[in-house]
This record gives structure tokens, sequence and C-alpha cells, in this order.
DNA sequence: ATTAGCACTCCCGCGGTCCGAGTGCCAGGG
DNA sequence: CCCTGGCACTCGGACCGCGGGAGTGCTAAT
């Protein structure tokens, strides 16, 4: 890590934070008056010219003021940063979104427009893996004699549901008792087990299967086993806000970047990622890995149930964004989602 | 309705067509090589001059060829258009993916994905509003002692769920009888006036109300009443086809473009309209009353469920767009779409 | 009635100029 | 020795004028 003279430091955490606000490169002379720097334009010169040969600004031309690096702003975020608490409006927009009550699934995905409305950035929300949620229930529904539909409801309130067409028709009784066994079988598992042993049970010959069991495993295998019990969700909200940064607007980044969010395969990966460790963490620019993610900055934090990591929010915006503001939006939005998950489901 | 000489139709079909392929202005010259027309340049421009004095054309300025007005547009579609048998591969893409067998709520959804695929442009899909369907029952699934599962299933296999806090804990069978009692009182009713009897029912003292009855009333009532069974959603998918418009790609129209799509409520009003009539309509620029609209046109077909419209499939793009090619893949899609819930939901 | 010809208009791209902002460097002063 | 004022230099952006090209409208001739 380089290290800085402390006036050099105070330079270029002011050029970075005057040019976050204004989005304009920033010359000597503005950056003097604006910072009220106590030494002349020449001196803030030289110093530029030093921060601009560690790599951590640099002009987008010779007669241009400068404009953080990927560096500068990393060395910005490492060192210079000091984090705001999240100002009282925006506090009370997250504090009633925790308010109403509703259930889990609906509350994780409201996170991703709660944050893109707070930061005027995309937000984004990785909602937990079903494959690793514990198994509750599931119902066999007649809608009519020829489809059935099945309900699957995970213990932290995820209830997913298909309507499958049966082999032969059954009856409600029929339906109600297969449900019976196959809640009695595989109570407690996680799905990706539950998933598992559907596979497993139908490999078997089915002779040491009692017939109901069987049809009720064919049936549930008929709904779930498929990729709907291990899709990937994620939820991106507000992408119209990156439209008001002219450094995206020029219509092939925006463009890329916009696919990026419809594909979410390279986001999935970035947000798995962040996924590994605690509290918020900030990808600039390259860093992501992501070409898509160019000049972007993405700032993430994951959220728990009991101590458990299951999901990610976070925000994409320019790397140019209020860190200061958007880390603290992020990680209060986390930890506070994270309260309420574990209090609504032990509570 | 203007009456134009069959001269003067040819002509403006051909400019139509020219400007809808190339997105330029079309001048006398190039309209006579392009579509090879068998007098000169010299009287294609005075019946360009009639054109533009009927207000079905027009010119950016002086020296830049003809653009066609949305009457044009309108005169066009409604008399010239022939429309186009939608082109095997789409058809395939179309078929396909109503092959997958899946619930019928995420198949109407997943409409909105299809079409802007096919066409290129942005796909919207209004789906059923959940008041007017049918209540089938209802179930109530503890989750822990505070925390119950409120699970409602309607007839067209749509499943709707919220988890509650109840005042006191219950078990699993006085669960299991309220739903029972819930179900029994409230069968075959559309949710419509399941919310209106909930309202009565509570407001009514509950002495002649057996007390497990009053239980689930207060229960279905505490997940159900709120707007969640009468929100009216909206999907929207490729808006990012958008951005390869140059003529939209200006900002400010697409900013106000994206932003009524996720506001939703302007389109709503615009489909719901379209659900009054049968067939294919076409909202041309400014006909949809609505200013984030401008210069967009938009195709929608109603799709129904056992000859009863219950939603509208459509298309968004730039006025300049085929509706040769969109019309028949839009209608197309509602024909297949109604045909795949009529059968999947009676079947 | 159609067409060829012609003058006219306007957009667009090009090169040139000017101006302002900002830099780098140098010499002088604390 | 470091800071600072001064100065020459560079570059981008706005402005201007010009010419070419595309397209039109009009008119006269067939």
């Amino acid at each position: 890590m380089v290290s800085l003279t402390p006036r050099a430091e105070r330079l270029l955490k002011a050029l970075i934070e005057q040019y976050i606000a204004e989005g304009q490169p920033v010359g000597s002379r503005t950056l003097v008056k604006q910072a009220g720097l106590e030494f002349s334009p020449a001196t803030v010169r030289n110093i530029m010219s030093d921060l601009e040969e560690l790599g951590l600004i640099q002009s987008p031309h010779t007669s241009a003021g400068r404009v953080p690096t990927e560096r500068g702003y990393r060395f910005f975020v490492n060192s210079l940063l000091a984090v705001k608490p999240t100002k009282a409006p925006d506090m009370a927009s997250i504090e009633d979104r925790f308010l109403a009550d509703q259930d889990p699934q609906q509350l994780i995905e409201s996170m991703s427009g709660l944050l893109s409305q707070v930061t005027k950035l995309a937000g984004i929300v990785r909602v937990p893996r079903r494959a690793d949620v514990g198994f509750l229930q599931l119902d066999f529904l007649a809608l009519s004699p020829a489809r059935v539909l099945v309900i699957l409801v995970t213990q932290d309130g995820q209830v997913l549901n298909r309507v499958i067409h049966p082999k032969r028709p059954y009856s409600a009784s029929e339906l109600q008792q297969a449900a019976n066994m196959f809640n009695g079988a595989y109570a407690g598992l996680s799905l990706d087990m539950v998933r598992r042993g559907l596979v497993e049970a139908l490999r078997r010959d089915s002779e040491d299967m009692q017939q109901i069991l069987r049809s009720a495993v064919e049936m549930a295998h008929q709904a779930f086993a498929g990729e709907a019990m291990s899709e990937a969700p994620l939820f991106v909200s507000g992408e119209t806000n990156l439209l008001a940064f002219p450094e995206l607007s020029n219509t092939e980044k925006l463009r890329r970047l916009l696919e990026a969010f419809t594909a979410k395969q390279d986001l999935l990966h970035l947000l798995d990622q962040s996924m590994v460790s605690q509290g918020v963490q900030i990808f600039i620019g390259a860093e992501s890995g992501y070409e898509a993610l160019e000049s972007c900055s993405v700032v993430t934090a994951p959220y728990e149930v009991d101590g458990q990591i299951v999901g990610t929010v976070g925000v994409i915006g320019p790397t140019r964004m209020s860190y200061d503001h958007v880390i603290s939006v992020v990680d209060v939005t986390a930890r506070l989602l994270s309260g309420a998950l574990s209090h609504s489901l032990s509570g």
C-alpha cells in the first residue's frame, strides 16, 4: 500500500470528494478554493503531479483537471473515507419498510427497490438459495381431475407451487394421504437433500415403497425436481437511476450494463463472492472482474438469519458515487434485514 | 377517413415501409429506386406534396426527405398494411414456450419475455385481475408458535401466501379446523366477494359466529384484506431493446419511457382499455394518451380463459416498428396463450 | 398529366480561429 | 529547502464560414 504525506492525503481526499460531487475533472485552482486549502494552486499542482505518478489520479487530457483512477478510489475508500451515518430521512424510509408486516420473501425482494430509492442508484438483492433452506411441508391440491397443485413450504415461510398433470386422477383423500406420507418421510431435510432423495427414490425400484408414497414422490419430482428448486434469483431495481449519470449514458456502456442486469449471471457470481465474508464489501471498477461493470462500483453487504449468511443486498452505480453515504445505507439495510428476518422467523 | 388515389396509396405504403426499414427520411429519388416505381422522381414529389398537405407525411426540414406522421402510420395500419404470418423460426420460439408444462401464472408472466425476444421490442403482459378469479381454498400452516403461514389458492391455480402473527398460538388441529370452516363458508366466491365478506363478517359482532371461524376470518383478513388481493400486476421485459433505436436514445424521452415502465400506472390503464374489445389493438404515438409514450406505438391483444378476456399481452416500440410482423406475433401469442390456459385449467 | 431541368434551401462536415482552463516549469523569496 | 507567483504552452470547446450534397418546388416543354 502506498503511503502519502498527510498533505497529499488531504488533497486527494478533497479532490475525490469534489469529483464525486461535481463529476467534472477538478483543477488546482478550484480545488484550493473549494477545499479551503491554505497553500497555493502551484503547490497543489506539484502534489497532483506526484499523485498522478502514483497512479491515483489522472487527467483526461493535457489541459483538463484531474480525475481519480480506480486505484485512487480504492485508496480513498480504504484509508481516507469517513463513513457518514445514514441521514435521518433516509433512515426513516428504511425503517418504514421494515414496519410493514409482510412475509419474508417479499420483504427481501423489496430491498432492491428500497436501496435504489434511497441511494438513487440501482439496488440489487440476492435472495437466499432455496436449496439450503429446510423443507417444512408439502401439499397436494386437486384443481380438477387432471390437474394437481403442488405446494411446497419451507421453514422460512417461502412457498413454491406448481401445477402438474398426474398420470391418473387421484381423490382428495388419496392426495391428502400421499402428502402426509411424503411429509413424514422428508420432514426436516434441506430442499437440496429432498431433491436428491427424490431422484434416489425414483431410481430404486418402487417395490419396497408403498404405492401411495411412490405416487407422492413422482408428483413432487414432476413439480420441483427441475431448476425450480435450485434457481438462483436476483432482483435489480432502479436501473433508470443510472441514466442520470453522464459517464454512463454514452449508450454503449449503458447498454452492456443493462444487459448484464437482465442476464444476471455475472452479478450473481459477484454477489456470491460477497457472501463469503461479513460486512460491507466494495468492488471498484475492474475489481469486479466483469467488463460490463467497467466504470461502475458495487457496494454489497450480506444479511443473515440466525447468524448464518443467506443472501446479499447492495447497490450498483458509477465509480463516482458517494461512498460515504452509500456504505452506511447498505450496511444499515443489511443489518435491519437480518434483524427482521431473524425476528420474524423465530419470534 | 381520407381517400387517396391508388398511386398515392402505393407510394405512401412504399415510403412508410422504407422508413420503417431504414429509419431515415426518404426522398423522391431513393423512393423511386427502392420501390421500383415506373414514374419519375418529379412525379413522386408532386404526390408527396399532396400527402404532406393531407398530414400523412412531413419533412423534418426543407431539404430532407419525408417521414410518416402519426396519421400516416394510422392510415397505413388501417388501409395499407398486409399482415405477414409469423416467420417460422419465431413461430418455433413461441411454440416452444408453450410446450414447457408450467403453472399458468408463470406461463403468463413469461409472455413479456417471449414477446420482447421475438420482436426485439419491449414486451408487456397484464396478468388477470385477482379480484375476479374464484376462491378455491385456504390453508393455515403453523411455522412456529407465533407465526402462521396463510396460503390462498384460486381456481386457476394461483397461490398467494403471507405470514401473519396471530394474537394467540393455535394448535395444528385448530388451524386445520379453522381452515375447513373457512373454506366451507366461502367456497366458490370470487376473491373480491371473499374480501368483502371478510370485512362484513368482522364488522358484525362475533357472537353469532363460531369462535373458531371468527379466528379464521381474522387471520385471513390480516393476511389478504390489504392490497395483496387487488393489486394490479404488470410485467415488462426487454426494455433494453429500445436502446437500439436512435429516435429513442436521446436520453430524455428514453428516461421518461423507462420511468413509465416502472411506474406502470399509465401502462396499466392502457392495457385495461385494450381489454374491452377483442383482437389486436394498436395505439400509435399520441393515441395512447400518455406523454411518455410519445413517438412510441403499443400493439396489444387480449387473451382469454374459457371465452372470458382476462388479460392482455403486447409490445411497446418506436412508432417506426414493423407492424406487419409485430401484429401477427402478438396475435398468435395471445391466441396460443388463451389456448394453453383454457386447456390447462379445464383439461 | 408527366417529366426534365433548374434554382433554391437547408443540413452536415470540414477546417480555422479564438478563448479559457489548466498544466509544467522556472526563478525568486520566506 | 520548500513554497509561490509568473509565464509559456497545450488542449478542448465554441464559434464561424465555407462547400458539397441531398432534396425540394417550380416551370416549361412534351
